[in-house]
DNA sequence: AATGAATGAGCGTTCATTCAT
DNA sequence: TATGAATGAACGCTCATTCAT
């Protein structure tokens, strides 16, 4: 994240997810993000309405980006199994890119995660839909999508957030290819 | 939980627990506590020092125990296979009796789990202790420990997540096997 | 006032009124009241769920109870002159013996006044009625009960501020015969 | 009031008085005076070092302009009598043409009245001398002079009070002669 | 042990004012 | 002269904690 080139607005969202981040939404104040971002207090209140409308847009928006090149990616595709790899290769990417970002929208328990609406793109329903695709499809043995979504996305997210922690030390894009082989032997059940 | 034959500690730790889990430690008041058990607001401080130290030693007390009842499964049984099969049963029998405090120790984000001593009995230590052994004695083909332990548990947990959430119906016990065979199937890498 | 005797409750209040009517309602700062009363400022907080509704209630109540008393002088009297001189004789006294009290609800400008629903008894619609039964009756000449009401008021209150802040000094109970006289000449237009 | 003809600072004025009239000072944002004027925050500031001094120069200069005014009409007639008639027909007119303005010198409670020094000419003073010079002259009956003008004052501006919140229908200049002959028999006590 | 009124530091937010453009 | 983003002191209010009963 380049600061310098940020409008006050793009430093205020990017200071507050990294707080969010750290120490959760509740838990950072808006004089830390102020002073973080080297702002006074109030210039958060020209750019957004409220601490938690920041806390929501910053998910709401990039979540639903997110979803949207998720989607495109798996488009790029045609069986399941290329789709599934594609897929777990952006997230990996992803995450290596910016974890703070991904940790927002992934890892994070913030309340927001209950308030996406079904008309959002979501990853989550990406990833569900090309699993039960190819339930359907026959490609992948069947079963309950909503479990088998539900392993997958475990899978690849705990991985995620070990090494968000410390836990693990790879980039995630050197265990690409792990993820995408055990993934794909979950679903073989 | 026969909250008629609690002391008040326990209907304090109870009560406290349940709204931990629902809302979060920051987003739980003392009065939330106080008034959903029946009692004073300082009566709590009767029994702990403060709210931070209700909500660690609810998680460290319990988190240890179900650890050791954790390990004592694991010992009962002598193939790696056949303890990950006994532990993944036990998540789940554990889930399925008391899916708040199974919440609490495994799936809420509070910041405690940074605040486990390795010196103490920890679930987590007692899974990748039971997945290093098994690829030291050959039963689990040689892999990172580390990425092994991370995708079996964030399996098992996000199924349990989806299911605390609603997003998925079945009980754990009954998705006990799919859970070992999926694991099993992730550690033959 | 004995200040003595009072709760905390009443103890806010009162030291409220007194600086809304000194300062206003939006000037006056939750702080003013605390010190002021010797309290810390949560306190009041338990008593009144916030500033505008202890702004209220203070002016609700007591203006519901000096309408009632208002209402029960004038009963006490057959003739519209002698309803009207003891009402006139009732505002009196009760500015002499709480001044800061009839300020409040008869000479502040907070914008509660606009609240008074129709169905609250209320000291204005006592007079308006007395008046307007008296040009009924035939013992006040006909007119515009609206506007009669309006000045005979205006004639009181008006030297009541004058007398509150200092431009008058006589006492309103010395002035309550010259105030008597006054009105019934407005009204025999 | 032509808005088309309005310079930056007529608009800036005027704007703010309807504003302090409609909420009270304290109560009007320097931003909704912007905006209600059609400018930015910052503008009103090359035309008054603040919002205090806003209102109190909208204040004083127009509460001298209607001293002045009301001493010219007072001149122009030779007996009490004729003077405080010319007077209230002058209150009246005013009124009608701009109660807005009629409303913030007379009838709101902005702290500003007490600011005024008594070298400032001021309506209530020239109300006041007529009277006291018509009681030194024998044309009126002997008295408080700073009673009667108290009574006559309410009386006047507690109907314009009514008629600016709707609670009287008529314009003043309709109840003109209405409340001189009403002032006259409160004097002719 | 239990109570609940009282405390006051610290929160999110507002808004008069400044100043670079 | 006009702009409007930025400022930060000060506000109303919350809530973990204390303590007299």
């Amino acid at each position: 994240m380049n600061r310098q080139k940020m409008n006050t607005k793009e430093l205020i969202a990017r200071t507050a997810m990294e707080l969010f981040v750290e120490k959760g939404v509740t838990e950072t104040r808006i004089r830390d993000i102020a002073s973080a971002a080297g702002i006074a207090e109030g210039t958060m209140y020209r750019h957004y309405a409220s601490k938690d409308e920041l806390a929501w847009e910053l998910f709401s928006t990039n979540l639903e980006a997110f979803g949207l090149e998720l989607d495109r990616v798996q488009k790029e595709h045609s069986t399941p199994r290329a789709k599934l790899d594609a897929m777990i290769h952006h997230f990996c990417r992803a995450f290596d890119e910016d974890w703070v970002l991904f940790s927002y929208l992934l890892l994070s328990r913030h309340g927001h995660s209950k308030k996406v609406t079904p008309d959002m793109v979501n990853p989550v329903d990406v990833l569900r839909r090309t699993i039960a695709d190819g339930m359907e499809g026959g490609d992948i043995p069947k079963g309950d999508p909503d479990v088998a979504t539900s392993m997958v996305l475990g899978l690849i997210l705990h991985v995620a957030d070990s090494r968000a922690d410390g836990g693990i030390e790879q980039s995630l894009l050197s265990l690409s290819e792990t993820l995408s082989a055990a993934s794909w032997r979950v679903l073989s059940g």
